[in-house]
DNA sequence: TAAATTTACTTAGAGCCATTAAGGAAACAT
DNA sequence: ATGTTTCCTTAATGGCTCTAAGTAAATTTA
């Protein structure tokens, strides 16, 4: 780190750009997507037009740079939620961090939706964009759990030799890219338990889901419960199909 | 039908339209959702500007006409699936049509993430805008096939008396909303499915999926043996959970 | 401490967009 | 043949992104 004196003026800097961060919310949140653009923030802010060039190099670093946010909040929420049960079983540290994913979500619909329904710009899809390491860290979060509960309870997992060679190498890989956290079959376990759950509160945020249900929590407890018996957290170890 | 005569002046307008149509979605398939403006939408077809207010009351308008076109395009293909095994039992046709889905949305990508990202603008709310028209017939597809399962070969349901009073609530009004087409019970089942087909293709055309997957289709055909399981199509009929 | 540089802004302006207004010319109805 | 409807035009307003050019203050350097 090289942050020896944080100077007056990035004090100030830092201070300023907190402001527009929250200015750039308050407009998504108040008013909608549509809502957060360069200028209308500025103006919030209290600038005017092209000075917030000197922050950000235009309008998609900005929207990069909310979002990083929003994802840190979201992540900084889940990672509360797990550490509060320090002591606890892996299993029911994973329940708490999901629930706390949906409070949050729930809490904050306005923001979920934009981290989804923001169309991840070219630039963003780097690998080391702001936006793209914030996502990382909130995705690790239930990753991290996963592979804890996997050393200390393993699961039961299917047999990657009955799936296509396709699947079989992209589990493969994808347990490489993780550092070999998790082997194939239970990254593929993991990653199933991450479908279900990412997508259902995807819909809900997204009101895909508004013909039929108002109150998703029952619905999203169903999913958990569906979740704790493909993790065996009832206890019950039998092998998976 | 108040269609008589398809006056020339009718023909010529519904041309246009097509046209505007063509042009609005190949701006949308080249260059991304932010490129179909009413500017860019009128200069492909060859006029200008303004004049295609005499054909959409304002941009929203027409992004819902497209929208809906992409619907009942989507609604086709699944139905032509359907249909293709017209003799079939239906749990064949609902596993045909839900190919036939996914075929679509992966064969024009940018057509099935715009009829997700587009966020429903509250004119769009209205039951009877043209897009939640358009909409309802393609969720129909699924929910008529289910129902027609559900005569012929029902499925295990659960027991509504063991979930949340809310949630009963909500699955026996929504299974007034479908005239009771399915009881809540089924139409738990159904809805329960529904989230996890439709929440896999929101994610995967969303690109929330790319870091681990980059070929879904096997991930797909599991998703779809686990419906399959669910609506008993594999002939096992035991009463669920 | 004085000069040079960096930083944080400003206004001006080009080029895009949505939308409204006003008007002309062709097609259609009577 | 006349009046109306339809389809299109240009003009204009006001918002947006972003670049350019310039100013004043803070900071660094000599």
């Amino acid at each position: 780190m090289t942050a020896r004196t944080p100077s007056r003026r990035e004090k100030l800097r830092q201070a300023t750009l907190e402001e527009i961060h929250a200015a750039a919310r308050r407009l998504l949140v108040e008013q909608g997507t549509a809502a957060v653009t360069i200028n209308a923030v500025a103006r919030q802010v209290g600038m005017s037009g092209p000075a917030l060039y000197h922050y950000y190099a235009g309008h998609d670093e900005l929207v990069g740079a909310v979002t990083a946010g929003f994802f840190r909040e979201l992540a900084a929420a889940m990672e509360q939620a797990r550490d509060a049960r320090a002591d606890a079983p892996a299993g029911e540290r994973i329940l708490a961090a999901c629930r706390a994913m949906r409070a949050w979500a729930v809490a904050h619909p306005a923001e979920f939706g934009w981290i989804f329904a923001s169309p991840i710009s070219p630039p963003d899809r780097r690998p080391d964009s702001v936006r793209h390491r914030a996502a990382q860290r909130f995705e690790q979060i239930l990753l991290d759990l996963t592979a804890e509960l996997w050393r200390t309870h393993p699961f039961p997992v299917p047999d990657t030799d009955a799936m296509p060679a396709s699947q079989r190498e992209q589990l493969t890989a994808y347990s490489a890219s993780i550092d070999g956290l998790l082997p194939p079959a239970a990254a593929h376990v993991f990653l199933s338990c991450w479908i279900r759950l990412y997508g259902l509160l995807c819909m809900e945020v997204l009101h895909q889901l508004d013909f039929a249900y108002t109150d998703l929590e029952p619905v999203f407890e169903e999913c958990l419960r569906d979740l704790a018996h493909a993790l065996a957290l009832d206890g019950t170890g039998r092998p998976a199909g």
